[in-house]
DNA sequence: GCATGATAAATGAC
DNA sequence: GTCATTTATCATGC
């Protein structure tokens, strides 16, 4: 019983929601500033989470399904990489 | 803040593809023994891990992985509850 | 139909 | 032992 009830609750909690459009925006303008280590450190990953609006656990899912995503076809986020870069470049400059 | 670089085994841009055991979901009837032996005691020894091994078709080193990453598993669900009704 | 977030096996640091 | 990961798989969004 307490097994059936735990699965449910996983179930629940696998229920996907995308992330606003916000939050997707600062979580790829770390991966994309930091691409030479794209390893947030615990502290900055519960900065990662307050700004965006959700948990430790799903910044380092973020980052996980991005590192491995990223690395496994880098020619299919090369556009989104130079949006990030340029967007980084503007905000040094001022 | 930099980080050091120093807990991740190797560089995000690494050349040595290492040799992995594939992942391989576990059957429902693995699962539901594995579950049942967790709920009587979290910490499995010797002895029933190799009898669940055995029993399951599976290494006794998958049995104390499947261990590990259960108690990590409840870990994180205590944590999820706890941060779901205090609301952070 | 893939993109995306979450979970399940498997590894390695410590 | 824990625990942050890697990787494949799952489930959903659209």
């Amino acid at each position: 019983a307490v097994m059936i009830l735990r699965s449910r609750f996983l179930d629940a909690r696998r229920k996907r929601r995308n992330f606003n459009k916000q939050a997707t925006e600062i979580l790829n303008e770390y991966f994309y500033s930091h691409l030479s280590n794209p390893y947030p450190s615990e502290e900055a990953k519960e900065e990662l989470a307050k700004k965006c609006g959700i948990t430790v656990s799903q910044v380092s899912n973020w980052f996980g399904n991005k590192r491995i995503r990223y690395k496994k076809n880098i020619g299919k986020f090369q556009e989104e990489a130079n949006i990030y870069a340029a967007k980084t470049a503007v905000t040094a400059t001022n | 803040v930099f980080p050091t670089n120093t807990h991740p085994a190797s560089c995000f841009f690494e050349g040595a593809p290492r040799t992995r055991k594939k992942r391989c979901p576990y059957s429902k009837f693995q699962i539901r023994e594995l579950e049942r032996e967790f709920f009587f005691n979290v910490y499995i020894n010797k002895e029933k891990r190799l009898q669940l091994s055995r029993m399951l078709n599976l290494t006794d080193r998958q049995v104390k992985i499947w261990f590990q990453n259960r108690r990590m598993k409840e870990k994180k669900l205590s944590r999820d509850r706890l941060q779901y009704f205090s609301g952070n």
